[in-house]
DNA sequence: TTTTCATAGGTTATACTATAACATTCCAGC
DNA sequence: GCTGGAATGTTATAGTATAACCTATGAAAA
């Protein structure tokens, strides 16, 4: 992860996820936008039982379901995507775009990286068309080093 | 999924899986040769806990760890390929060459084909590079309809 | 106003997925 | 025959996710 204003980062999100959900008269309740709040706090993906612990904490209830609805609502509504390799969650950092997510997964740190590609890959698309299937979502997730760890790897003092 | 002779299908993948542990000086034990055989009598995504249930009513054993080290194994060896969305196993249908899988994953009747596309998409390759990561591994996986589901939902009579 | 309906949230129970940890067996190579 | 590694047997437990049913709330219809 490049260094920045990770509070930036947390306005920009939480501004652009209001304003959609103002938009698109979905109700962003207290529960759904602390769940949002809680999942920006880093670039980590947090496993759903560790939100709802955190949710718990802050008053929103102990059982699995506070977790996976406001999951499923965030998801939704596109501000959240799953991590299916890490079966855990991150803000979305583009929610003003449609888009087929893409992650780096770090596999020594679990830090995970959204980056921005098109919709759907060409090559894809193209086998798709050939086998008549209809893609509605797509997503790819690649796991390997981040910058960070790669040079902790090098490191002679490792 | 295209019409074809599913056991031309089978014979082909665990003659190349039979030939590579050869090569590869790696055992190929009968319960990983039997869970990769009942893998292959469908092209849809199997639970690891279907393929236990069958490994155990052909006398294998019937505790987790039975299926999970065999499927370890055949994912080690690239026979097997885990769907990530459906927490779900495929065989390989193309042992024979080192891949990144990309799969069509019908959400109607859960039907799995890989496609053969590219290792890793250049897009992602290059947002990769940017970002100082090195990736490992990676995969795609869109859900949509397949062909014959979608000739279904078309049909007046649905 | 009262009814109605849809949405959100509370609560309990349970199903599904995966791995840790340790014992045992078997075989290859010394 | 001993030794060490790989595979398997076995028990227990951790982690992920959803079903089902109930209550509250509020906006729209009657």
């Amino acid at each position: 992860m490049r260094p920045h204003d990770h509070g930036d980062c947390i306005r920009r999100v939480l501004d652009e996820a209001e304003r959609r959900a103002a938009e698109d008269r979905v109700n962003f309740t207290p529960v759904r936008r602390h769940a949002l709040e809680i999942l920006l706090e880093s670039h980590a993906a947090m496993p759903a039982y560790g939100l709802l612990k955190r949710l718990d904490a802050d008053g929103f209830g102990s059982q699995p379901p506070v977790a996976y609805r406001a999951l499923d609502f965030l998801i939704e509504q596109g501000f959240v995507h799953k991590v299916e390799r890490l079966n855990a969650f991150v803000a979305c950092m583009y929610p003003h775009e449609t888009h087929t997510p893409a992650f780096l997964i770090c596999r020594n740190c679990r830090s995970v990286a959204e980056t921005c590609v098109a919709p759907t890959p060409a090559a894809l698309l193209r086998e798709a068309r050939a086998a008549g299937f209809a893609i509605e979502r797509s997503m790819m997730e690649a796991e390997g080093l981040c910058r960070d760890c790669a040079r902790e790897e090098d490191a002679p003092c490792d």
